[in-house]
RNA sequence: GUCCCCAUCAUCUAGCGGCCUAGGAUACCGGGUUUUCAUCCCGGCGGCAGGGGUUCAAAUCCCCUUGGGGACACCA
């Protein structure tokens, strides 16, 4: 039975390197139908907050990494202490200046298997004995971890590569508590675009932070599962594809740049395949964000609307923020136009004829609409293109965007009309 | 400094001795489609860090150099 956990330490947010060490058990483990182990390493308690604890679930719960079973580790102590005096009973470990240290054997050297590294050897001079218990009682990590993981009977440990120096420490441990070893896999850190760690100065590097400029989780998802992951040519993935298909084979062994413009056109290829109800509900609170648009506006937009509203405009938004700014035009708000619009005596006339023949219309689809429209102009021997970017600056605020009479339609007669006659 | 790991286009990567005059994706640059933009389609740009071996054959195996990352706490 695979047994995989992810133990994050509550001091913080959850970061995207964080977030893949997670992804990455949690694929393995639905993959191999194991069990997934959410374990919160909260032993510093100088530096372990609640609200980091509610961060990390909420943060693992919006990307969909639901986990079997959850510890808190300062709910172990009971064992950590059990294990450290068996050490100290087989003089395993002795006290120094009040803290108890593990005996490394002077002669020799350690070496063990990493399913991406392959075989890694230590001599046993550069580990030289370590504390496991502080004077103050309290356990330190490189002995908690083998404590637990050997009890919640871990068979994979698939963390980052900055722990892999801790392990030949770890597996002496492993050896002194006589405990079966697992399997250990260490993953190649994610680097800033200056190819150093991950940090906060390279930006963004919350998860959270994410779904506030607008992202979709199985976006996030996918974009992470591919720094380091890969599956022949295909990029696009669902998470049920991902959890088919994640296996450790599959998983590189040199560091991955961040790069968030390839984020960004993931993000949009979700988008389009999201259902368009989704979209809808996911969009709206970016939308209401700038108090321009309320809710009772939104309500009152009407649902049809509103999908085809995101419909139209999702093709060209990278997150939900672009959806949102561009779906402003579907409610009867200013608009902040990008060009003034000045019409000519003429032009004003062709106008007046192409609002009247709005008015005419029963049903105002975009097919109808634009019948009306080429109609009007057509009579007084007017192209389409002569006016189609002036109108769209009238009606959209904005001279790109999707087709006219569609927007036309979506945003409504009297809507429409209004903000054409703004530029008579 | 010591130890560990890594090394294919700017970036993510395919490649696990011959299918490679190195493939895909993002970005970028052209073209097509469109009333415009985006989407979409077509095309282009661009890389095996360097040097030695091994082999009939090396991006792939070995060694060295260089470069990068990480670890060296009574933090996790």
């Amino acid at each position: 039975m695979t047994r995989v956990r992810f133990a994050p330490s509550p001091t913080g947010y959850l970061h995207v390197g964080g977030a893949r060490t997670a992804l990455f058990n949690w694929l393995f483990a639905r993959h191999n139908k194991g069990t997934f182990v959410l374990r919160i390493e909260d032993t510093d308690q100088e530096r372990s907050t609640e609200a980091s604890i509610e961060h990390i679930i909420e943060a693992m719960q919006w990307l969909g990494i639901n986990w079997d079973e959850y510890y808190r580790q300062t709910e172990r102590s009971k064992r950590h202490q059990q294990a450290a005096l068996e050490l100290m009973d087989r003089k395993l470990a002795y006290e120094h200046d009040g803290a108890w240290w593990f005996r490394v054997p002077e002669q020799g050297e350690l070496t063990f298997h990493d399913a991406l590294l392959g075989d890694i050897t230590f001599r046993h001079e550069q580990l030289k004995d370590f504390v496991i218990r502080r004077s103050d009682g309290s356990f330190v990590y490189n002995f908690v971890v083998v404590v637990d993981d050997a009890d919640m009977r871990i068979t994979h440990v698939i963390r980052g590569d900055d722990h892999t120096t801790n392990t030949p420490r770890q597996i002496l441990l492993y050896q002194a508590l006589e405990k079966p070893l697992p399997q250990f896999a260490h993953l190649p850190m994610i680097l800033g675009p200056d190819r150093t760690r991950l940090s906060k100065r390279h930006g963004v590097t919350s998860v959270l932070e994410y779904r506030r400029r607008g992202f979709l989780p199985e976006a996030m998802v996918n974009f992470l599962a591919r720094l380091g992951w890969s599956h022949g040519d295909q990029e696009v993935f669902t998470g049920d594809q991902l959890i088919e298909l994640f296996t450790l084979q599959g998983v590189g062994s040199s560091a991955a740049v961040f790069d968030e413009v390839k984020l960004h056109w993931i993000n949009q290829q979700h988008m389009k395949a999201a259902d368009l109800d989704r979209i809808v509900e996911l969009v709206k609170p970016f939308a209401l964000k700038d108090d321009l648009i309320t809710e009772a506006m939104w309500d009152q937009a009407g649902k049809d609307r509103l999908l085809t509203g995101a419909k139209l405009l999702r093709d060209r938004s990278k997150t939900f923020a672009d959806l949102a700014s561009s779906m402003r035009v579907l409610f009867p708000v200013p608009l902040e136009k990008e060009e003034n619009v000045v019409l000519s005596q003429q032009k004003k006339e062709v106008l007046q004829a192409v609002i009247g023949a709005l008015s005419t219309i029963e049903e105002f689809t975009p097919e109808n609409v634009q019948e009306a429209v080429r109609t009007a102009l057509k009579e007084r021997g007017v192209g389409l293109r002569d006016v189609a970017h002036d109108y769209r600056m009238a009606i959209t605020g904005t001279g790109v965007g999707p087709g006219l009479f569609d927007m036309m339609s979506v945003i409504g007669r009297d809507c429409v009309k209004s903000r054409l006659k703004e530029i008579l």
